[in-house]
DNA sequence: AAGCGTCTGATAGACGCCTATCAGGAATTG
DNA sequence: CAATTCCTGATAGGCGTCTATCAGACGCTT
């Protein structure tokens, strides 16, 4: 058996391959009972259609558009460097990808930005704010037909076709789960630095990492959350500020960005050893950090796959095809001194 | 600038396309400054082939050989599955996946089955014992002008187009560090339970966690290796054996396979909550151990991953097409019990 | 019975590339 | 200069699917 055609599918239904080609694309108005011939031969022969042919002959152009945060993180830099090299590597596929910076935080902004989507997109991946007016912008774009994908941050009550990012408060907890064993035994404050608490994935984090310090590690005091709006050099002044208020503080928790700054106030303040710190997102910065023993553990996601998985997705959708599950789940990286890559 | 094709070429470089397919495809003798023009032209309109059109028209099959161990443990049954799951899915895209089962251990055996690989296969992905009889049969398999793909475990110095897996010994460095932290500042004894050390990956992580655990912990003392063969049940006598004559044991590292018996013998002596026991590959088996708690870590390689990577590189070497290095890279996957999908 | 709409068949022409063949011109040889 | 060999152009046909069009066949309405 090797692979069956659209003409061995008309042959085996009695019919002509206009007809397979009606039913199969939905072209146009077939008889009940002539579908139903077509439909059996197609699972008698197992038949598939060559997606390799069926999008030549389509010559069509895929557009997708993807809307990330403006200036910000050396996360969201190295997010949309991805999307850039990737639209390089689709272009010859018929893909074609623009990027679009808008101020993520202001729902008004990025609502506005989502409203402006053209039909000219077949999909739309965008690092959404979960808020009302946003959410609403999303499904007036699910309803214009533009698939709609979130990325990094998910507006779960929205009708976005699919979240692409990792399970952000299973990152919380895992924070915490290590953090507790790291300091298995001591007893001491831990310090969470939050990012703006104005994205999801940030307050899940947060979630998580609270959820497990109160339930698994009671010799541990969790300090209440300081917000270092995921700048580099506010952040710095948080920590500082942390650092000199709490002499006892034996963990740190970043749930944002701004890493950089939180090392330069532990080194600074001679605290860099004693202190066991956890965050998130693997830049040079961290690296260095984590390299140097000032991180010990970074959870990262890996923002190419994020990147590939969404195209992937929103290819499948525009292709009506199904998406492989498994394939798609974006996973919590841990790294370690030993393991960065 | 949409896409150029093959005509375009030609008119830029005022051939035909049949000239311009030669220069591409080396199909016959091409004067050097003809070929000169139209690789000029070819720069000049960034001219890439659509590589869909080219399977289509080529509407040549791609033949792959996997060849993993017999009988064996649950990660290369998974293994297993994912190859099938893919051959299945590969199908649709004229790629032809066969599986074949041997005895990886018996270098003998292993060779012989190499050297009995014919040349319908455009490919062969091997979990390869690193002996010099298996590695002149790969030496054999390239130089026929099979792309031979180590798979999991690596024959570094053979002629191996590629290695899909992770870096084994940082997965052992990455195991020790954990160990450490999770029994910071205690003393004790670490043991160590190796599957068999034909294989190189094992030894790899041994040395790796090895290295580290004498560099990083002076704390602990790492008993000598002990061999469980990769059976759950020989395994499991190791285990009890270890645990009755070290009651200062505090940590366990297994680096193959057989982690249930571990996991029973360290339940069965009520130790599970006093040993940090880390070890690899997500299974049934050690999922549930690590939701209990006897298992506190498990250090990961996706197998879908590692399937689908090494169609992608088997798939690119028979194009001729680069593969995309960090697109292939496998990650040492790191489980806890707050993040296991 | 004529007119209408609904369903189906047949077929041509893409899509971009590969393969193969043939013929003729250019360059080389003796 | 004739006889080869080497290069190149032109072109046909195919890969499996999609799109579009046209012509019938059929059943139903009036």
């Amino acid at each position: 058996m090797v692979k069956a055609t659209i003409e061995d599918v008309a042959e085996e239904a009695g019919v002509s391959v206009a007809t397979v080609d009606r039913v199969l694309n939905g072209r146009a108005a077939v008889r009940p009972q002539t579908a139903e011939r077509v439909e059996k031969a197609i699972r008698r022969l197992n038949y598939q259609p060559d997606r390799l042919a069926a999008r030549l002959a389509r010559a069509r152009e895929y557009r997708f558009c993807f809307i990330l945060p403006e200036g910000s993180n050396a996360f969201m830099t190295s997010l949309a460097e991805a999307v850039q090299d990737e639209a390089l590597r689709m272009a010859r596929e018929k893909v074609v990808i623009d990027l679009l910076h808008t101020d993520v935080f202001d729902a008004q902004q990025l609502a506005a930005t989502l409203d402006a989507i053209g039909p000219v997109y077949d999909g739309v991946a965008v690092v959404a704010l979960d808020h009302p007016r946003v959410r609403e912008a999303l499904n007036a774009l699910a309803e214009r037909g533009v698939t709609v994908v979130t990325l990094v941050s998910d507006v779960p009550s929205s009708r976005r076709a699919h979240y692409v990012g990792i399970d952000n408060s299973a990152a919380g907890r895992t924070a915490a789960t290590l953090m507790g064993r790291y300091l298995s035994g001591r007893r001491g404050k831990v310090g969470l630095i939050a990012g703006s608490l104005s994205l999801r994935d940030h307050i899940e984090r947060q979630f998580g990492f609270e959820q497990v310090m109160a339930h698994d590690f009671p010799n541990l005091t969790l300090l209440p959350v300081r917000e270092g709006r995921d700048d580099r050099a506010k952040v710095q002044v948080v920590a500082e500020q942390l650092l000199a208020d709490h002499p006892d503080l034996i963990g740190l928790y970043n749930v944002g960005a701004g890493s950089g700054g939180i090392a330069a106030a532990l080194e600074q303040g001679g605290r860099a050893r004693d202190v066991v710190f956890i965050t998130h997102e693997l830049t040079d910065d961290t690296r260095r950090a984590l390299i140097d023993g000032t991180i010990d553990i970074i959870i990262n996601q890996d923002a190419g796959h994020e990147v590939r998985s969404a195209i992937r997705v929103l290819m499948s959708k525009a292709d009506r095809a199904p998406i492989v599950e498994q394939m798609e789940r974006i996973r919590i990286d841990i790294y370690l001194r030993d393991n960065i890559p």
